[in-house]
DNA sequence: GATCGCGCTAAGCGCCCGCTCACCCATCCC
DNA sequence: GGGATGGGTGAGCGGGCGCTTAGCGCGATC
């Protein structure tokens, strides 16, 4: 009732795909809580009530608490994969896609972050087997990155001694913003967008290349 | 029992100061299961029983499991605190001051990363008054790493057009090395410490002006 | 308009949680 | 040697947890 305008703030939250509507409006819930209060520490009791029904109605949808986290992990991980992908794979050189990647990463992490926040840091919660699904999709992000970079290095545009690493910390420093960004904070989701961006092609020493051209 | 070894990887923990014995071994075990599983998903007996003590035998030290948090958290952000304290106030140059500062501070992310990891990511299961506390300390580590980029700004080592957000983005960087560092991966946290370094002189533009000047 | 099936609820099971309490046993002071 | 002190234990409390089950209301079907 009172998270009607979801899809006001976010980019358009992943939701729609999941049916029937009271198995989207547990999903939902379940977001919230885990965002703001850590999986553990979130009760089944606390997932129907903010969705308006009761405790048993969760089991209807979803065969345990853990399977919640599960999809919510899976569809997010799916939707920041193909943010990068996305703008990995759309045509400019490689210092305009990274930049663009980085900036539509953060948005994603500073705009969505109850999402992201489940997504990025209750990874540990869940069980073996989900776990290993999530971090399949993870070297997969890891990988569109690195792409990327090491076009970049190719080209010339990029000096990056450690690509591994520094990919590695580019990852971190976007997945981050979703543990710090505050919505009531004085920065807009694209404004850090863009600072990052920017840090991001200094890092890869794409600044030098683009400053020696011009001198 | 098995956790004698503790001194050897880490950097000297900071453990020394707490007195009795059976309260630091209890704080101690509480580090390590707060750090595996998470405040809320660790009972009380799964930490007394590390210690290699009754249940019970914890409210003779800690009036509560979150005192325990408290605690941890408290001595944590000091030694980090302290860390970068070292680093900002020693003799040279913004850059070596800088890179010194990141270096270290990345050093005890990586390799005290069972402590690190409590101190980063448990601060929202803290109640009110002592997350207040907390925060208090998090503002001067904030103030710290921007005292020194500030220098750099001001002594025409860096070009940092946005100096609040380049600081969130240094800290960022750090902390997160708490949450992928992996004990059994390829990278010693030396060498983590190093890499980063190069990568957040480059998000300053210190690079550019050493550059400059060499050609 | 009776039947069926599905989404949902009320009630509650068994378990384990954080924490307490009555008591134990070394050590030390006199 | 007796008594106080303080770190420690075993048992257990009230309560809340994840999850189950019996049954209810209601729209679709014929």
């Amino acid at each position: 009732m009172s998270m009607a305008e979801e899809t006001a703030g976010t980019e358009a939250s992943p939701w729609g795909e999941v049916t029937p509507d009271a198995a989207r409006r547990l999903l939902l819930a379940a977001v919230e809580a885990f965002a703001e209060r850590g999986y553990h520490a979130t009760t089944t009791r606390d997932i129907a009530g903010r969705a308006g029904m009761s405790p048993a109605a969760l089991y209807i949808h979803y065969k345990t608490k853990e399977e919640l986290l599960h999809r919510i992990s899976r569809i997010g991980h799916e939707k920041a994969l193909d943010i990068l992908r996305t703008a990995a794979r759309a045509e400019g050189s490689p210092t305009e896609r990274l930049a663009e990647a980085v900036s539509s990463f953060v948005r994603w992490h500073a705009g969505g972050r109850t999402t992201a926040r489940v997504v990025q840091y209750e990874l540990d919660s869940l069980g073996p087997e989900a776990r290993a699904e999530i971090l399949a999709l993870r070297r997969q992000v890891d990988a569109e990155v690195r792409g990327i970079i090491e076009e970049g290095v190719a080209s010339g545009e990029f000096d990056v001694p450690d690509v591994r690493g520094t990919t590695l910390a580019v990852l971190s420093l976007c997945i981050d913003v979703a543990r710090w960004f505050n919505v009531d904070g004085p920065r807009t989701p694209e404004e850090v967008g863009t600072l990052y961006a920017g840090l991001v092609l200094r890092m890869v020493g794409a600044g030098e290349a683009a400053g020696a051209a011009q001198r």
